[in-house]
DNA sequence: GCTGACATGTAAGCAGTTACATGATTAT
DNA sequence: ATAATCATGTAACTGCTTACATGTCAGC
């Protein structure tokens, strides 16, 4: 899975400028994919140039100028081989569970914080996903909510487990 | 976090040859930080010209010579200054979840395939994870045990929750 | 008057990955 | 014989991030 890809599944919902994309990847992929405007828009002139999406200009009243892209039969067909291909291995890069790790060179007090402020980070997390279970409820597909409730188990079940930890730690 | 942090905390433990600590992050950090021969050799180069590390060429009976490294007083401080530096977010990059948000344009049949697949990861991981529990257990300190339980139980709890959507999809 | 949302883009740089190259020894 | 383990390294590439640059309009 490259960014390109994930641009290209985007515009299949609907037509789209690299701000609205942004958007979506800020609302909806956030907790397993990152996308920022220095990777959109590059992409978007790529995908252009390789005519798997075509550009309109929106003229707007009030508002800057879009440029609104579409996705091409061509597109759609790159796409589709993107679903043909293996699913990738995840990958997570967690600074946290590094720190744990090394937590033997640093005092108890920072180890609780640690973990207090990893607690804090997941909670918030958990309530946001819940909000987008609320706000999407309808009009969400089954496999869209797989993606919300596979993230908030996973969370909830992080939670608990440092909150015991930490029981623990305090305790000792 | 970026890779010269670990090598560098990895060092602290014991001197080693990048071979070595190619060693130690599959088996330890591999389900949250990955790091591949190419990174290390030059990071060992680079880390060494810097001084926060010194080389010592052993040469062993049956192998090739290792290039053994040790970290320097010098190097102590830098991984200090990174330990105070602020927890950086968790970034979690997965495959799987985009088809999940992709399956619309998918059969259920492949949408089942992605999902039995995933499941079959998971629980490899977790029965590795496990092992580790076992094979470390003495000589584990606290806060690497929480490593291994964090991941076991988000795991876990994404197993259970991808098992009961299959479920319900089957059903259907 | 200033912050924040809306909107697009580029250029330099980075932190790696991938693929290649080499070669001894040990176990099957 | 041949695959796996041990061992080190480079060079080209990639896919993105960061920082910069620019500007309008709405609301407080």
């Amino acid at each position: 899975m490259k960014g390109r890809d994930v641009v290209l599944g985007t515009l299949l919902k609907r037509p789209m400028s690299g701000y609205d994309i942004k958007l979506v990847f800020e609302d909806v992929f956030s907790y397993f994919f990152d996308g920022s405007f220095g990777m959109i828009y590059p992409t978007l002139r790529q995908l252009e140039k390789e005519e798997l999406i075509s550009k309109e200009v929106v003229i707007q009243e009030g508002k800057p100028n879009k440029n609104v892209y579409s996705i091409t039969e061509k597109g759609r067909e790159e796409f589709n081989k993107y679903l043909e291909e293996d699913v990738q291995k995840e990958v997570l890069c967690s600074d946290f569970l590094m720190r744990m790790y090394f937590s033997d060179y640093v005092e108890k007090k920072k180890l609780i914080e640690w973990i207090e402020a990893e607690i804090m980070e997941k909670k918030k997390s958990v309530k946001q996903l819940q909000e987008k279970q609320l706000v999407w409820a309808k009009g969400i597909t089954m496999s869209q909510k797989i993606c919300l409730d596979v993230g908030i188990s996973s969370y909830v079940a992080q939670i608990q487990t440092l909150e015991e930890k930490l029981l623990q730690l305090k305790q000792e």
